[in-house]
Order: structure tokens, then sequence, then C-alpha cells
DNA sequence: GTGAAACCTGAACCGGGTTTCAACTTCCGG
DNA sequence: CCGGAAGTTGAAACCCGGTTCAGGTTTCAC
């Protein structure tokens, strides 16, 4: 069964999907069937990110994942429930790859800086992401708003812990969480994504600058 | 000829397009057909906000402008070619309408402050533009891209000249102006989209008091 | 080995939406 | 008032891709 290859350029590496990332009741049971999942899955993130949902196709991704049309179905119960899976991942898959850069940083500032950094590397690695993402928005808006949902909590709730410590101004708030992901998210897209001419370490100092005298404590 | 309702609140005020809207060659050359095309935008604005470039459909345009299906290919080439005109005008409306604020801000900071209040309004009153400039990047990449690359050219170019009059950091750059533009799209979108629980000012005054130190002169 | 469960196959079915078109109506300048 | 241009109509041609399914193959526990 050999990969078929699309656009080799844009084949993902192999994602972080367990059985679980097949639709319920369809898990497969045997090391053939996960193979076969796996190559689906990597397949589907390879479609989607070139083409987009609506234009990838389900035949687009069997013919790369080198497998039938019908054992597609054997995974999942329709087109739909791939790219939920799919989003699903991509979002945990930034949280995990950017997580522990912020867990070392010394000090909050530092740890802002070091996600932001960690982050426009990722995105360089899987520039599928955003394509999956955005389109979340429209084909499975529970995992779209989950995501950045869960994002600005998580930014907001490690601003106050460290505003606990002194680290950075006492008032810091919900509007500053989004504030900050608005600007990874936006700086990862225009350095990561459509051009890499500038070192992400360049772009984290940046901004990394402007929160320090924005958020400190005077 | 009865303007057909669809859902009328989510119908967008009337937008600013011109006969220049329609496909080339193809402009209305009577005001009854000014008329049907002004109809047919209105109702494919409401349309392609409401479901999507995907799941809204020509025959939905047609019934909520309350025309027959053919009249809408007298005036457009495809389905493709109303959303190109619509994410292009939306994208002119946006800037048309925030830009006097900016320009009567007697300062920088203020002009930013500004800004993302009028903004916040903007989206409150036209929610569907976020559906539909996003889903730019799919359907109308182009568009999308020059939207962003535009946007954020002229805050740098805004920033810059602001430097040069002393009001902010002389090393304003263009990581600054894309973290801005990204900052007032998220927040936009929290504060003005999902839900409108905080005061547009007050979302612009947390920000602007953390830009007037992270790029005021020191 | 062996048999049952898991897996694979791809042609065919099917529904839905875009686009076309030929006949018809309205408009408007002269 | 007339004639031709502009505009309107909606049924149907056309296209496309998601999903099904009955029959064949592989795997693996015993």
């Amino acid at each position: 069964m050999t990969q078929e290859r699309g656009t080799s350029a844009t084949l993902p590496p192999a994602l972080h999907l367990g059985d679980s990332a097949a639709s319920e009741g369809k898990e497969p049971r045997t090391a053939r069937g996960r193979r076969t999942l796996r190559a689906i899955l990597d397949a589907a993130a390879a479609e989607f990110g070139e083409k987009g949902f609506h234009d990838g196709s389900v035949s687009g991704i069997t013919r790369r994942a080198g497998v039938a049309l019908g054992s597609f179905y054997t995974y999942f119960d329709s087109k739909d429930a791939v790219f939920r899976a799919l989003v699903r991942d991509m979002s945990d898959q930034v949280r995990e790859h950017v997580a522990p850069a912020i867990r070392a940083a010394p000090e909050q500032i530092a740890a802002e800086r070091a996600g932001l950094e960690t982050f426009i590397g990722f995105v360089r690695k899987h520039k599928e992401i955003y394509r999956i993402i955005d389109e979340a928005e429209f084909v499975d808006p529970e995992s779209f708003r989950l995501h950045y949902q869960t994002t600005a909590e998580r930014i907001e709730k490690r601003l106050k812990a460290a505003a606990e410590r002194g680290e950075v101004r006492a008032d810091v708030s919900e509007v500053h969480a989004w504030a900050i992901m608005g600007m990874n998210v936006f700086l990862g897209l225009r350095y990561g994504v459509w051009s890499e001419d500038a070192e992400a370490a360049e772009v984290a100092d940046t901004v990394a600058e402007m929160l320090a005298r924005g958020l400190g404590v005077r």
C-alpha cells in the first residue's frame, strides 16, 4: 500500500490522532485498520489544507490515502466527521506544542514572548492549520468557537495568576487576553503562513517589548 | 415588486455598491435594472451572511430578492462573482466608516482608540461582515489577502507618520501594525459579533491604555 | 489450520444546486 | 404609438460529489 503523494510539499507530518479520531463505533480493531485510519487522516489534512473543505472531496482523500472510497465510511460517518476530528486535533496540537515553552519561562512577559515565537514556528511547519481552523467557522462552528474561547480563557487565567505574583499590572482582563490572542493569530498568519521574511524571534521580541511596557506594573 | 423579506432581522442596511458591482459587461442600463441589481446584492449579503457561501444558494438569493433565478445571471456571471463583489464592498465599507473617526482624533493613540471603538460599533450593525470576509479566504483568496494587506499597510503608514510627529516611539514597524490589526479583529469578533456584554468604549479604553504605554515615546 | 470478524472495494445510486435558454413582458426614445 | 433593446421568467439540462452496499479478501484468536 504505497502512500499516494498528491503534492508532497504540502503533506503535513503525521498527526497525533489516536483511534478515537474515528466516528463513534467505528474505531479500528486491528493493526491493519489503524494503519488505514491513519492514512485517511493524514490524507484528509493534506486535502483540506490544500483545497479547503468544500473543494476537497472524499474521493480526493481516499485517492491520496491509497484506499477505496468505501473504506472511508468504515471509519467516518461523513465528510463533516473527518473535518471535525481534524479541527479538534489541530486545536489540541497547537496547545500541546506551545504550552511547554510557556511553562518554562521565568516570568509572564517572557512566557508570552515564548508562546508567540513557538506558535510562529509551529505554524510554519503546519501551514494547513489556518485553512482548517478558519474554515471550521462554517463547517463546525462549535469547535471554532470552543477553540478561541478556551484559548482566550487560558491566556486570561495565566495573566491573572501573573498579576497575583506582581509580574504584570493588577487590572489585566479578558480584553487583554483577546488582544494578545488576536495579535498572535495575525502575526502567525503574516510571518508564519504568508511569508517567512522575518525571524520568529524578532517578531516575538517586538511584541514582548510592547507588552512589557503595556502590561508592566508601571 | 415587493421586497421579499427572508429573515428580516438579518437583512443588512442597503449596501453602497454602484452599478460596477455587476460582472463586466452586465451593468444595468435602466433604472429598473439598477433596482433589480440592488435587490440582488442586498439579498446576497443577507443570504451569505446567514448561511455562508456554500450553504447559501443562488435560488435563495433570488427568492429573498423577489426575482426569478434567471435574472441573477443577467447581472452576474456566477455565484462566485457576487461573492467577490460583496467582499470588496464590505472591505471598502469598513474603511470608509472607520476612517473619519481616525482622522478626527487629535493624536495617534486617540486615533487608534477611536478606530477600534468605531469598528466594534460597525461590526455590531453588520455582523455578517465576519462570515463574508473570513469565507473569502476560501472563495476569493486574492481579495482576502488584499483586504488585510492593505489594512495593515494603512496602519503602518499612519503609525510612522505619528512617529515623525513624535506622538509614538520612533521604531514602530510592520509588526506593530499587524499586532494592532489582529487585536482589533478579534476584539470585534468577541465584543461585536459574539456578544455585546461590554461597552465598545470601555474595550477601546483598555486597549488604548495598553498602547499608550506600549507604543508611547517612553 | 480454520472460521468468523474485520476490513476493503468501487460501481451505482441519488439529491441538490448551478447555469442555460427560448419565450415573454416592460421600458423608452424618437 | 411603435419598434427594438433591456429586462424577466422558471423549467430543465447538466454536473458533481457524498453515500450506500453486496460481494470479495485479509487478519487473527483459538
